[in-house]
DNA sequence: CAAGTAGTTTAGAATAATTATAAAGTAATT
DNA sequence: AATTACTTTATAATTATTCTAAACTACTTG
């Protein structure tokens, strides 16, 4: 299966049709070989300046939140007054570093035990994030 | 020493003068017998409603700020459009109630493994939420 | 205490990320 | 091809936060 299905396929999945600007913004999504971290500016930019092509704010928002609800993309969560997104879907961890506003991917870690939650509650997810900074 | 003379204490160490406004702020956060947490709108509700007091917004960012730097509050970092803070500002790690966005205490998580970071960086602080909800 | 100055408060403006709107455009279905 | 439902877009609205500069107040000093 070629790139384009693969693409079709995750909109499909999502709920969302195969138009020009979301199969861009999946190309600049998943066609890289590596997984990154990026911001919707980021993101954004990445299509105008790489892609060739200016899809509006809302629609890349849009797109974008469609595929976190569907599990394409994860958010980060980090001390930073923007959004923050994640193409590595798997279970992993962070380093984040302040100043830079950089992410880094590192393998899951592991708790030594994980609290019982309050009664009537269930534990969706645990993020953690390893704050680091140049020294 | 009684609280006023604390809450003095804590804004000339924090190179703050004790003015009408941020002792009314210190009163607000430092009074209860519980630590709790709080948005910069929540407690400019308390101390509106509670305190009998109107106070800016600036000086509340600002005075909540300062203390943030002098460590007698800590910002917790969840996954919210507004900034979170605490008055308990021992180590301890939170349980988030994604629906209610509602913070609750427990005691420090620790971690089985504490990852190196990349080279020339130090970690600072690590992060852990379990985010939860009401099942 | 009176005066000087350095720091503070405030209302309102500015900023910035995100979300909402609604008109014009496009994909899918028949 | 026509119809329908969904999509894109420019633009406005919203919201948290920060900035600004004028009026005000705490502190120091004579
Ligand atoms: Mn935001
Ligand atoms: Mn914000
Ligand atoms: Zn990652
Ligand atoms: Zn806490």
């Amino acid at each position: 299966m070629n790139n384009l299905n693969i693409y079709k396929e995750k909109l499909r999945e999502s709920g969302l049709r195969p138009t020009r600007q979301r199969l861009k913004i999946c190309e600049a999504l998943f066609s890289p070989k590596e997984t990154f971290h990026f911001t919707i500016n980021d993101l954004s930019k990445i299509i105008e300046e790489k892609l060739d092509e200016k899809i509006s704010l809302a629609t890349v928002y849009n797109t974008v939140h469609a595929f976190k609800k569907n599990g394409y993309l994860k958010e980060i969560v980090i001390a930073t007054d923007k959004s923050y997104f994640d193409t590595n879907t798997g279970t992993h961890s962070h380093f984040f570093d302040i100043k830079n506003k950089e992410l880094i991917d590192i393998n899951q870690v592991d708790l030594k035990d994980i609290p019982n939650p309050p009664t009537g509650k269930k534990i969706k997810n645990i993020d953690v994030i390893i704050n680091v900074e140049s020294e």
